[in-house]
DNA sequence: CATGAGCGG
């Protein structure tokens, strides 16, 4: 299973939409759209969570595509952001947090 | 609450 990051989404925009569109391309196990845990406003993008094969052929149909006058980002997510991904990638080494990005 | 940045809890 693989995580993709969904973005330049219209504000309008719904999970069963995305949930929808990948849908097409694979066996979506869930769908997240993002908003500001402050505001409720919606960021404009999300993560969906495929099955490999599915997630490989969304990526490859979706991205760029153009949905609601903007066209679609969509790419295979990092890791949120925590230890062993974003953070400390690359162990404890390296002291920029990014040398393995 | 806030609108356009690509990566959340």
């Amino acid at each position: 299973m693989k995580k993709i990051y969904v973005g330049n989404l219209p504000y309008s925009a719904t999970e069963d939409e995305l949930r929808e569109t990948f849908g097409e391309h694979g066996t979506v196990e869930s769908v997240s759209l993002i908003t500001d845990r402050e505001t409720g406003r919606p960021r404009g993008f999300g993560f969906v969570e495929m099955d490999d094969d599915g997630a490989t052929a969304a990526i490859s149909a979706l991205d760029g595509k153009d949905m609601g006058g903007r066209s679609l980002r969509v790419n295979e997510a990092r890791p949120r952001r925590e230890g062993g991904g974003g953070g400390g990638f690359g162990g404890g080494g390296g002291r920029g947090r990014n040398a393995g990005w």
